[in-house]
RNA sequence: GCCCCGGUGGUGGAAUCGGUAGACACGCAGGACUUAAAAUCCUGUUCGCCGCAACGCGAGUGCGGGUUCGACCCCCGCCCGGGGCACCA
């Protein structure tokens, strides 16, 4: 009988899934094991075989942690919403709602046919209305909310309000606008509408007018994150920045907790960095500089208080509010014509060419210490949006400073001595200060602490952290999205109550914007008028729904509640998360503030979401070039090229066998190849390759279902593990597949004799046989357990190797085998399970237990060596210890021949290893 | 520029705590079975030297130093590759 993959792939997908084998229960006395994927977006394009390696990761570790006792939750679902299934309906008229489906549909079959055990009654969908009614509510938890910065948590603004009808904001300042202040007298006083506007600055989701990334092309405002290099992340298309009224979320209040979280969970360092990066937390000073001649100050930021002695000019952002006023007379026409330079260059420029410009002012400041004046210039390169939009430009220790003043032929003052060579700034912590007056001598680092206290007791400067991380946008002007549970009533936005939720998404067929930059639901005013008010007609962003759906998995079906606390609490924390580093700070820091806010409103009874995070490499394309003679529609292979002038035309990799082209079906891809003729070499046509990403663009994308169909899904996902690390990337390349699968005809020959049938004894097996059995699980369970899943499979070909060279049919050692295989091949152990007669899930069976007794050895012979070479051999017991050991080698005559009478540096004894004496 | 991660045979990669470097697999070479092919099995495969062979000797984990009885692993200085950030004061 030989191994049919096909048969026994499907029938056994059917089995588990008429028998619900991956039901899972919120009610169990095992303990709990919560490994999640992050859900994928369901994209027209359908998995390539790069998709399903993490899948298969936490696939494999899931039914591990099954058989090992857990109750594993192992769901899967679709982040249906966004920007892709909108482009897709304006392009070809059809619903993002149908698309979408379509898309899940595709996905849902491909997933299938790979054999992973997740539990489909627990499925969410981020555009599902009984999903996304939780969105919503969870979207007004935050607006109802403020965050606390003495107790560090969020509070309900019901509570602020109280506290304002008390004591004013005295103690509470308001995030939103630094500068109010009112007493509880004051607020009594106020009108509903100050009061909201007030309100409105301390929400953690809160509506307010600030720039943001405009994207003309896609018709929205965008985050953060979701521009890169000035251009759009979807697409490549311009941002610019735009002021706008948009919803934000309060994220910054959460910076200190986010970084402080980053202590408690298990991510790769470099997911770590990213996170602490982006959150960009800095301790300097805030410093005020009086104008000369006037009583106005102005505020710098510096994270280097200490080279205040160094401080040769000022420089404004030409953004900064004080700019008109700064500018005098005299410098009028130069500065003015700066600023619209500055102006009529787009984000773009700004990024993409950084040039020394700037103008100067006409204005000085006062130095705080020195009284010398001090020009105030304005420039592009200081960033109105970080800091206090000014800074105090130190040449000789800042890089930019350094050039700035050469280039405009400033004065440069040396406080480092020999530090600085007179050309390049010097950054140094570690210099002794000069021309410093009161901190000369000091080191800089020390300098710091006596400078900030100075500055404090004098009223100049005060300590002062700053973050780079902004709040983040969290409207959009699209119609594919969550609806705003908002309706504007007198310029007051009024939440809509829980119970009216979900406020659905109205049939929309035609997406174009709305009028004055508002989405395509401003066109519906049946819709957007409600209650004597009008709707919020922005929708919110594809992090919304993806910030919180692990909560959804524990209980999806709930209609009461999100997510109700017995199931959080059972389930708790995602303790593996599998994904991509591409959301590092996005999604994954929305998910954590999300996680931190519901818990502080007591929702849930942790505040970080996951406990340990693996990110999957990428899988790169191998893609296939072929040569195309210029002008003709000659192809000349690949070893030939170099004679010709050539354009390089990317062949669909399914129309290769290695590097040879199937001419016939290349002649059939495309109409304009139907009369290309060919330059052979040794009677084949050759083509070129090259590694880069997997993408239709380049015809190199592999579809899993391809291969599951040639080799079998247990193939498929051992293959995938064998390629290497999970977490490292790697091009798709199918050159070792053949390995793994005749590891898997080898194993099914073991037990199925072509002729004979089933081959299995029920001897005892031998001490030999059980040694390599529980060696192989032994390995194979702590490389499961630490995600090397390349070694694994490694090990499971060693187990064979050495089961078979003992010609192994013993059903004892067999049936452990097939336990431990479970995880990576599951088809063909179910199969296998029941031909040997036994009977239940495979799926059920307990992971055995290892008998340490047969990995021990008794005794072991060891090399014993004078300062590492060895000289001669000793057989010591494994139960001797270190110090039996030494007792023993030093009494042995030959020992003591060598050290003649001197006593040895020292004994070391390295068990498995060998003895070294040391003289 | 700054930060992080890496560099091991022809290839993908092992070596988990400083203790036999190159597991396992691919590829390649040779062989068995076969009319032939596929499939399967066996042998060899880091490099160099000596040799019929066994054995032996020498070198070897990007480069140069160091610590150690012992270093792919730790330390210092370079080179190269990948990723992240990039006027954040």
């Amino acid at each position: 009988m030989e191994y049919q993959f096909r048969d026994i792939e499907r029938k056994w997908q059917e089995a588990w899934d008429n028998q619900g084998a991956y039901r899972v229960s919120n009610d169990s006395n095992r303990p709990k094991c919560y490994v999640l994927d992050m859900f994928p977006y369901p994209s027209g394009a359908g998995l390539h075989v790069g998709h399903p390696l993490g899948y298969i990761a936490s696939d494999i570790y899931s039914r591990f942690k099954r058989l090992k006792g857990f109750n594993v939750l192992h769901p899967m679902g679709y982040d249906s919403f966004g920007l892709p299934a909108e482009q897709y309906a304006i392009e070809h008229g059809i619903p993002p709602a149908v698309s979408t489906d379509n898309n899940i549909r595709n996905f849902r079959a491909q997933l299938n046919r790979i054999g992973f055990c997740y539990d489909w009654s627990r499925e969410v969908r981020t555009s599902d209305a009984s999903y996304y009614k939780w969105t919503q509510w969870i979207f007004l938890e935050l607006f109802d909310s403020w965050f606390d910065r003495l107790q560090g948590k969020a509070r309900r603004m019901a509570e602020l309000t109280e506290i304002f009808s008390k004591e004013g904001n005295a103690e509470y300042p308001c995030p939103g606008d630094r500068a109010l202040h009112f007493s509880a007298a004051e607020w009594a006083s106020l009108d509903e509408r100050k009061r909201q506007d007030i309100l409105m600055d301390y929400r953690l989701a809160y509506c307010g007018h600030g720039e943001v990334n405009w994207c003309e092309a896609l018709g929205t405002v965008l985050a953060n994150d979701e521009v890169i290099n000035g251009v759009s992340e979807r697409g490549g298309h311009p941002v610019v920045r735009k002021k706008l009224r948009q919803w934000y979320l309060r994220i910054t209040e959460y910076a200190d907790r986010l970084l402080e979280g980053l202590h408690t969970v298990e991510f790769s360092d470099s997911m770590k960095e990213m996170q602490t990066n982006w959150i960009g937390k800095s301790f300097g000073a805030e410093i005020d500089f009086k104008l000369d001649g006037g009583d106005a100050h102005i505020r710098v930021y510096t994270t280097r208080p200490d080279t205040i002695f160094g401080v040769d000019f000022l420089v404004v952002a030409p953004e900064h509010p004080l700019v008109p006023y700064l500018i005098s007379d005299g410098q009028r026409s130069e500065a003015e014509a700066y600023l619209e330079y500055v102006n009529s260059r787009s984000e773009r420029e700004r990024m993409a060419e950084k040039k020394i410009s700037g103008a100067f002012t006409g204005s000085y400041c006062v130095h705080p210490f020195t009284g010398n004046p001090i020009p105030v210039w304005i420039s592009e390169y200081v960033l109105a949006g970080y800091g206090t939009g000014a800074i105090m430009a130190v040449p000789c220790g800042d890089e930019r400073d350094h050039r700035f003043a050469l280039h405009f032929g400033l004065p440069i003052t040396n406080i480092i001595g020999s530090h600085y060579n007179g050309t390049d700034a010097n950054p140094t912590k570690d210099a002794v200060l000069e021309e410093s007056d009161f901190l000369n001598g000091l080191v800089m680092r020390e300098a710091m602490a006596v400078v900030l206290d100075r500055l404090e007791a004098s009223g100049v400067g005060k300590r002062q952290v700053n973050y780079k991380m902004r709040d983040a946008a969290f409207s959009r002007q699209r119609y594919w999205g969550e609806p705003f549970p908002i309706v504007w009533k007198d310029g007051i936005a009024v939440p809509l109550p829980a119970g009216e939720l979900p406020v659905e998404l109205p049939p929309l067929e035609e997406l174009h914007p709305g009028p004055g930059g508002e989405g395509p639901l401003a066109n519906l005013p049946d819709w957007k008028h409600y209650h004597g008010g009008v709707r919020e007609v922005n929708t919110m962003p594809g992090y919304a729904g993806s910030s919180w759906y692990f909560l959804r998995y524990m209980d999806p079906g709930n209609g009461q509640e999100f997510c109700s606390r017995a199931a959080s609490d059972y389930w708790g924390q995602v303790d593996l998360y599998v994904g991509g580093t591409e959301h590092a700070v996005g999604h994954l820091l929305y998910s954590r503030m999300w996680t931190k806010v519901l818990h502080d409103l007591g929702h849930i009874g942790f505040d970080e979401p996951f406990r340990r995070l693996v990110n999957q490499g990428k899988i790169g394309g191998d893609s296939r070039i072929a040569y195309r003679i210029r002008g003709t529609h000659q192809f000349v292979s690949a070893g030939l090229k170099d004679n010709y002038e050539t354009d390089e035309i990317h062949v669909d990799v399914s129309m290769v066998d290695g590097v040879v082209l199937n001419t016939g079906s290349f002649r059939n891809w495309r109409p304009d190849l139907h009369d290309a003729t060919f330059l052979l070499e040794d009677g084949v046509y050759r083509c070129g390759s090259r590694l880069e990403k997997m993408s239709k663009r380049y015809h190199n994308v592999v579809n899993p279902d391809e291969v599951v169909a040639r080799y079998g899904a247990d193939t498929f996902r051992m293959y995938e593990m064998f390629l290497g690390p999970v977490e490292q990337d790697k091009p798709w390349d199918t050159k070792g597949i053949e390995g793994v699968h005749r590891f898997l005809k080898k194993l099914w020959r073991m037990f199925m004799h072509e002729e004979k049938g089933l081959v299995v004894s029920q001897e005892s097996p031998i001490d030999a046989e059980w040694k390599a059995i529980y060696k192989m699980i032994r390995k194979i369970e702590e490389d499961t357990e630490r995600f090397s899943f390349n070694t694994a499979v490694s090990q499971f070909m060693i187990g064979l190797n050495e089961l078979s060279d003992l010609k192994c049919h013993k059903i004892a050692v067999l049936e452990k085998f097939l336990i431990v295989l479970t995880p990576y091949a599951p088809h063909m152990c179910e199969e296998l399970w029941h031909a040997t007669g036994h009977s239940g899930s495979i799926l059920d069976q307990p992971w055995p237990t290892v008998e340490e007794k047969y990995l021990v050895e008794t005794s072991k012979s060891y090399p014993v060596a004078l300062n590492g070479k060895t000289r001669m051999e000793m057989t010591i017991s494994l139960q001797a210890t270190s110090a039996e050991v030494e007792a023993i080698v030093l009494a042995d005559p030959n020992v003591q021949k060598w050290l003649d009478g001197k006593p040895p540096k020292k004994v070391v004894f390295v068990p498995n290893r060998m003895i070294n004496i040391v003289v």
